[in-house]
RNA sequence: GCCCGGGUGGCGGAAUUGGUAUACGCGCACGACUUAAAAUCGUGUCUCGAAAGGGAUGCGGGUUCGAUUCCCGCCCCGGGCACCA
């Protein structure tokens, strides 16, 4: 029974023993550790002392040596678990040996891992901004173990206005105090034991980086990509600088919370809109989260729909251009709405309509300078007194000047269709324009559907609701004869008031005349059904109205007649088809609401030649027939490229009175940023830049007349839209990236980060990308192919968001002192699924450190058997571990090795195998510690991180027994331990076997058997 | 208002092609070891009940032999968008 360690082993967890040469082991450093264990007892106590923090320190004494007797040789001696120690001295192994260092090319597979790069901020790291790194850092582990190639850089994205604010505020360069942030970030990421490759470090504000984006701008200004505008743009009044529509939080900075002012000046914009529509189309093809992709499509916003043009008299232009997006509903359009943009327009261009006119759209566009996003404004208007014409329908329809009309969407004007669109229902009820139904439901009875063969009539109905105010329940015919159930209804007679009409119903079919009218429920409702009783097929238009009885129901109020009676239902008792009428739906879809306008589709009605036709195969026709333009409109706008502060690349585009706005020569790239006095911007809507007269001033590159600089800079998302390309090939100084190497690496394997970017960084990127692939510098359509979850926030301890503001912040350093980078690693995945946002607990991480101290102490039951005891276990670890890490389930990935440590506990003995592969399996999470035991007990001179991944065998993952669960009519009553895949005949006479089970039966015959192989067995009696 | 997530013990959470709810960890209680404490190890820990047995996955219904999982109707929390024609 008892047998011999292997002698690597009994050298390194013996310190008795001399050791013979060979690598440094566990024992030579273990002399160390013993004695300073006896002579300074206070190295065990608490070192760390978090105010908030009460932690105890956990245990490093080498408890649990009973050891196994016959190992006499590692008995008392093994090594406590000292993180300080060993990461330090792993950090700095791997970092000699280079081992993160990635080669370009490589017969493995490649595998491109990227972390979204961090803005160094003055403040450092906390302990939740790692969260991502160590998610990114345990993938490209798995994947490198896994004989992937893989590339896993880090960078900084340092431009961005707190260096700038630090700079005006101490008069440091951002230069300076961005570097020191770098040396700071970098020293914490080190910390932490990373695999990054830091030969590929870059950083945005280094020229020899900008120069290239600064190329990349200058590409997209020859392709007529990027050109100044004069509109009114996102103004900060605050920051003193334009935003883009990205940049803004429910109106305000998203930086400082100011107000966002519209203010006319001179930008740099980009044309993303060009690509609005390949954005949109290619984000199918992405292995991103839906909700990311979602957020895209939103904010792209295709709408498809049609231009249309209408007649107009009394203005030079003589026709007013629309968009729709519901051209079929033209022949309801009552109204033409204009944005007060649009008349703006118009009054440039010399009309001159009614002072009226001229002060209520200058009012509307101040208070929209000024208006915060978040709530619509109460909607006000203002007759134009121009008349147009309505092409579908020839009528003359007015022309209003509203304020809920944007300037910014389509072509800032509207047909208004009150009919079919709330905000237009809204508007024309208050002006009382008409309102024109021109759509309609189509239901058909699916009961009682119509038949081929019968001739078809149609009806104008009228259905009467009828509450009891006080049982609230509605009332209801119940036919004798034919058994159904219906409301009071009839015939609408010609030129018949709808209300008279259904109080007629009401007293011919109930006597009943004690009615209080409500509402009536919206329009018609067409529909179709057989109706037997006259052997013929009806096409109906019904409405419904709804009364209320004065005073309660009485018997005696009524008069019925034989062939029916009176019943009386409860409103969630009314169902189809129990009460028969097809129209139930909309009603109850129109129950509560008192102004109710129908938004689907369904059959036209009043449309002319086009009446009775279905909605949405008229659209095209339609359109077609009133000379319009389909068309696709987009939310998104063009991106305002341009920040009037210092701290950015400076846009490489000089001005010259001759030649107009003229590139830098690439040759002269980058222009770099000057010093400056003043850091401050200006206050004039200029950049700090444009104090700098010496600068300024050049001479064109075209004529070699005199120019001027621009003194705009770019914003920060400028350096982050193309940085994944630079980690290819970043000291090449000859091209952005070589095209065999972008070659090689492209796309981005995988993306994690923040959702906070998925409206702005991640579409420019992709923007940028797709403009970069179609003048040849990249070789695929999209950069990012897969995003891992959605990266949860970690949030202090207080639940509140870790800031400085509520005083939660809490350091890793500390942390790392305090349990280890391992720990905190393990921590850190173990808390909960990655996409879930958890508040830190640094008490609940000392699970972590015992797990880590359990796997520590396996070593001293180490045993050169071969035993396969735990095959099965360590099989589907191995496979569950692997799928776990592949789709982002680190948390029941720890947990299922949590699982088996507790298991190879159990045992007096653990195998060199399976603990082999429990080390290789924990290597991506704790790296250091997988290291040092990994080596101390001399599995291999090489890195454990160079070791193949473990495979699992498939034939091995099931065990000898399962356990079946046997239940009688639905409830567990017993389990039964039976080999897999026994049989259902075996499973069922185990199962009657049991006393238990004997009982509940209690005797009675088993109607039915259900049984699930491996799992369950249920007998229903 | 619209769209997307989510709601499970004292706490973080696990389990969904419908099949033994509460894995793993924290905390707590008791025990072992210790002069003692810490640490460690062991046992227990949804709830009512003496037990047999019942009840619990935000609330109310439904489908099913069986529902945390599917369907219908609500409530609450988080995120995104917001007069987009």
């Amino acid at each position: 029974m008892s047998s011999l360690l292997p002698k690597k082993i009994i050298k390194k967890t013996d310190s008795t023993l001399k050791r013979k040469g060979g690598r440094p082991t566990l024992a030579s450093s273990l002399k160390t550790s013993v004695s300073s264990r006896r002579s300074t007892k206070k190295s065990s106590r608490p070192e760390y002392d978090h105010k908030k923090v009460e932690v105890k320190w956990p245990s490093s004494a080498p408890s649990s040596l009973k050891l196994r007797r016959t190992s006499k040789a590692t008995a008392g001696k093994q090594k406590k678990y000292n993180h300080k120690q060993i990461e330090v001295k792993w950090q700095r192994e791997w970092n000699k040996s280079g081992i993160y260092k990635t080669k370009d090319y490589s017969k493995k597979p490649k595998c491109y891992v990227l972390d979204m790069f961090p803005y160094p901020s003055g403040l450092g790291l906390h302990v939740g901004h790692p969260k991502g790194y160590i998610a990114t850092d345990i993938y490209s582990r798995m994947k490198s173990m896994q004989g992937f190639n893989v590339l896993h850089p880090m960078g900084w994205d340092a431009f961005g206005l707190p260096a700038e604010n630090y700079a005006i505020k101490n008069k440091v360069h951002p230069k300076i105090s961005t570097a020191k942030n770098i040396k700071n970030y970098k020293r914490q990421l080190d910390l932490l034991g990373f695999s990054y490759d830091w030969s590929r470090e870059i950083d945005t504000t280094d020229p020899e980086y900008y120069r290239w984006t600064q190329w990349i701008f200058l590409q997209m200004f020859k392709q007529g990509l990027a050109y100044e505008s004069y509109e009114p743009i996102n103004w900060c009044p605050s920051c003193q600088t334009g935003l883009a529509n990205e940049d803004l939080e429910d109106g305000r900075c998203e930086r400082c919370g100011s107000e966002i002012e519209q203010k006319p000046m001179r930008q740099w914009v980009l044309k993303i809109t060009d690509y609005a529509e390949r954005l949109l189309n290619d984000l199918v093809e992405l292995n991103w989260p839906e909700s990311i992709k979602d957020s895209q499509r939103h904010w792209i916003g295709g709408s498809n729909g049609a231009l249309i043009k209408f007649a107009v008299t009394g203005h030079k232009d003589k026709v007013v251009e629309v968009f729709t997006t519901r051209p079929e509903t033209i022949f309801g359009a009552t109204y033409i709405a204009l944005s007060p943009e649009l008349i703006k327009k118009w009054l440039v261009a010399g009309w001159t309509p009614a002072d009226s006119i001229v002060k209520y759209v200058t009012s509307v566009l101040k208070d929209r300078a000024k208006q915060s996003y978040k709530d619509n404004p109460d909607k006000t208007g203002i007759n134009s007194g121009l008349v147009a014409i309505n092409p579908a329908t020839g009528k003359n329809i007015p022309v209003w000047i509203t304020n809920y009309v944007l300037g910014s969407v389509g072509t800032g004007a509207i047909m208004a269709v009150p009919a079919h669109d709330q905000r237009d229902f809204e508007f024309a009820k208050k002006y009382n324009l008409p309102i024109e139904e021109v759509v309609i439901p189509n239901r058909i009875d699916k009961f009682n559907p119509p038949r081929a063969d019968k001739k078809k009539v149609e009806r104008l109905n009228v259905q009467a609701i009828v509450v009891d105010p006080k049982t609230k329940k509605v009332l209801f015919l119940k036919s004798n004869k034919f058994g159904w159930t219906t409301l009071p209804m009839g015939g609408v007679e010609a030129g018949e008031d709808i209300v008279e009409a259904a109080k007629r119903e009401v007293l011919e079919e109930t006597g009943l005349t004690n009615l209080k009218f409500i509402k009536v429920l919206g329009g018609q409702v067409r529909a179709e059904y057989f109706a037997s009783h006259k052997d013929e097929n009806r096409v109906s238009f019904t409405r419904a109205v709804m009364f209320e009885l004065e005073g309660s129901f009485k018997e005696e109020d009524s008069k019925v007649e034989d062939d029916h009676e009176l019943i009386w239902l409860d409103k969630k008792d009314i169902t189809y088809p129990q009460v028969v009428h097809a129209e139930l739906e909309d009603w109850l879809e129109r129950w509560d609401k008192t102004n109710s306008i129908y938004v689907g589709p369904g059959v036209l009605i009043n449309s002319g030649s086009w009446s009775g036709s279905n909605s949405k195969e008229a659209v095209n026709k339609i359109i077609k027939a009133v000379d319009g333009k389909v068309i696709k409109t987009y939310k998104l706008r063009d991106w305002v490229f341009s920040r009037q502060r210092y701290w950015g690349e400076p846009i490489p585009i000089i001005h010259c009175e001759q030649c107009g706005a003229v590139p830098v020569p690439e040759r002269e790239l980058p222009v770099k940023l000057p010093a400056v006095k003043s850091y401050a911007p200006t206050g004039t809507g200029e950049s700090p830049l444009a104090d700098i007269a010496s600068w300024v001033k050049t001479k064109c590159p075209q004529c070699q007349g005199p120019g001027k600089r621009e003194t705009n800079t770019m914003p920060q998302w400028a350096g982050s839209s193309w940085y994944y390309l630079r980690y290819m090939d970043p000291g090449n100084n000859k091209k952005l990236v070589d095209p065999k190497k972008e070659k090689y690496w492209a796309p981005v394997d995988l993306y994690v980060g923040g959702t906070e970017h998925a409206t702005r960084h991640l579409i420019y990127a992709r923007f940028w990308h797709k403009f970069l692939f179609d003048i040849g510098v990249v070789s695929t359509k999209e950069p990012f192919k897969r995003f891992g979850k959605n990266l949860g926030l970690v949030l202090g301890e207080d639940g509140r968001k870790m800031s400085k503001r509520w005083g939660n912040v809490i350091n890793p350093d500390d942390v790392v002192k305090l349990y280890g980078a391992d720990t905190l690693r393990l921590y850190t995945m173990f808390m909960g699924p990655f996409e879930a946002e958890i508040a830190w607990n640094t008490k609940n991480m000392i699970g972590s450190r015992r797990f880590l101290e359990k796997v520590w102490r396996l070593a001293s039951k180490l045993e050169n058997s071969k035993s396969d005891k735990y095959e099965v276990e360590i099989n589907q670890v191995i496979k569950k571990v692997g799928e776990d890490i592949e789709s982002f389930s680190f948390n029941t990935a720890v947990s299922t090795l949590m699982i088996l440590v507790n298991k190879l506990d159990e045992g007096a003995v653990v195998t060199l195998g399976d603990y082999q592969t429990l080390l290789k399996l924990i290597a991506p999470f704790t790296p250091h510690l997988a290291e040092e035991l990994w080596q101390s007990c001399g599995f291999s001179p090489s890195s454990i991180h160079l070791a193949p991944w473990p495979q699992f065998n498939s034939a091995k993952l099931v065990a000898s027994t399962v356990s079946i669960a046997v239940q009688v009519n639905g409830k567990t009553r017993t389990t039964l331990s039976l080999p897999p895949n026994s049989t259902e005949e075996a499973v069922l006479q185990a199962a009657k076997e049991d006393n238990n089970v004997a009982t509940h039966l209690q005797s009675k015959p088993i109607s039915r058997v259900i049984f699930i192989p491996n799992r369950l067995i249920n007998m229903v009696t």
